[in-house]
DNA sequence: TGCCCTTTTGACCAAATGGCAAAATTAACA
DNA sequence: TGTTAATTTTGCCATTTGGTCAAAAGGGCA
């Protein structure tokens, strides 16, 4: 592994790692219709909204969010809408794997 | 979030989750062009063998990963070759992420 | 200023993860 | 059968992660 692969998988794991979680997947899930705040994203999961706002940081940090304030509710938004298609992917896979099962 | 909700997003971090590791992702990458055993991609990683099986272990019972036992030799392979989209995906995440960067 | 609301942060615990080393397993072959 | 080589499993350690509580921070607004 050269040192050039070490450094291009290391920053695509940390988008990876980022994701690796299913609340923080449920979070961008939601955030792909729109901008929600973090009040919002706590209500719809079970969860103490101190462990919400760090799920948030860490997609935040990750890059994959945005935030912006409004009043007294931070908002966060997708900061690019590709991510979709990391979802369809990853579906994509299981779907195969199921269809891998099912064909023994 | 439903319970069904729930249980989708548990089964889709499974699979990123066992992606999101920067030596995973090179052993993936790796085995796009062709099927390895643990010697061989022993030697590409810098690291210790059963740090390496650890690895294809995890990526194996994720369902990423199927083994095939040729003499002394496990041949690692991936189950589907759809994970090549989940690369392209996470490059073009970062990719729009330097754009974003670039454009301030 | 002082109060209220929302969010973030620090301290802490339990559980999971990554890595190494040594032992166990498996198969080939003399 | 015994030896050797390749791989996997196991035990142990340090580190990271996820979660909760309580406290602090940051903005509105009277």
């Amino acid at each position: 592994m050269t040192q050039e692969e070490q450094r291009k998988f290391n920053v695509m794991s940390k988008i990876v790692k980022a994701m690796s979680h299913p609340t923080r997947l449920f979070i961008v899930d939601k955030l792909k219709e729109r901008k929600h705040c973090v009040c919002e994203l706590t209500d719809m999961i079970d969860s103490d909204i101190s462990t919400v706002s760090r799920h948030l940081s860490v997609l935040k940090n990750a890059g994959i969010l945005m935030d912006e304030k409004v009043k007294n509710n931070v908002y966060y938004s997708l900061r690019c809408p590709c991510v979709t298609d990391f979802f369809s992917c990853v579906i994509n896979i299981i779907r195969t794997q199921h269809e891998d099962v099912e064909g023994l």
